[in-house]
DNA sequence: AGTAACCTTGACGTGCGCGTCAACTTTTTA
DNA sequence: TAAAAAGTTGACGCGCACGTCAAGGTTACT
């Protein structure tokens, strides 16, 4: 029968973080493992948020923030009126998103640039020192 | 005569700071002030390079990355040897910019997915209520 | 000349995201 | 069965990026 749970073990080695930071998410309330006794036992489902976490880290949010987050990825079993809100909340981080893309394909144009002048620079010189 | 420099106060406001907010950029030597006895001068360089250091703390860098980074957009009075060094320091920086835009359009793309998803559920639901 | 507005340098405080012990229980391996 | 490995809960520590006073100096009006 294929592993449906994991250890914390498993878990930080598969994605290169710390037991304390596990701990640290399940204390923040952003992960939920399941209790065998004392231990933490992790799911897919643990597996999928962490990935978010993380993902949401590098993209520079908040803990917080992408707490807010992970509830929407986690639809189904709410009221209309909150299933109505967690759209209305997606499609605005959505949009914030998609700015942030658009400003980092500007950042790389900008960097592009100056890294062609830069390279110019180069080439004039070591004509010159020739 | 069209002005050239700015105090700290202008500065805030423009960008939307606190003047602690800049003299502790000064002190981490992102930012380098012209000096008027006491007081601080901005210039438009100084301008410029704040503008970069924002831009890239919405993308999640750290002051002390930035710090780094802003030398790109100083080329032109190094050595030929620097100016390669930068120039490779670059190469690797956009590359990781690259890979962050990729991966935010992934990210974009999952929860546009999502989404739909969700919207689909509400359709469902609001049906089921009528 | 007075007083408000704006500037300065310390220096301590704060929230976030964990790191790093200590002390202990449980599980696995030799 | 003894020892090593892996897990647990505190609790204090730390680096980062500033916030927030305090105490005082300059400049700008009135």
């Amino acid at each position: 029968m294929t592993n449906t749970t994991f250890t914390i073990g498993e878990m930080c080695t598969e994605f290169e973080v710390t037991p304390r930071t596990l701990r640290f998410y399940e204390y923040k309330e952003l992960l939920a493992p399941i209790r065998e006794g004392q231990k933490r036992l992790f799911t897919i489902k643990d597996k999928a948020r962490l990935k978010l976490i993380l993902r949401g880290k590098r993209f520079g949010f908040s803990l917080a923030e992408i707490k807010d987050l992970l509830d929407l990825y986690d639809i189904g079993d709410g009221q209309v009126t909150q299933l109505t809100e967690t759209l209305r909340f997606a499609d605005k981080h959505l949009a914030e998103m998609v700015a942030q893309r658009d400003e980092l394909n500007e950042a790389i144009a900008d960097l592009e640039q100056q890294m062609r002048h830069g390279e110019q620079l180069l080439a004039d010189r070591t004509r010159q020192a020739s």
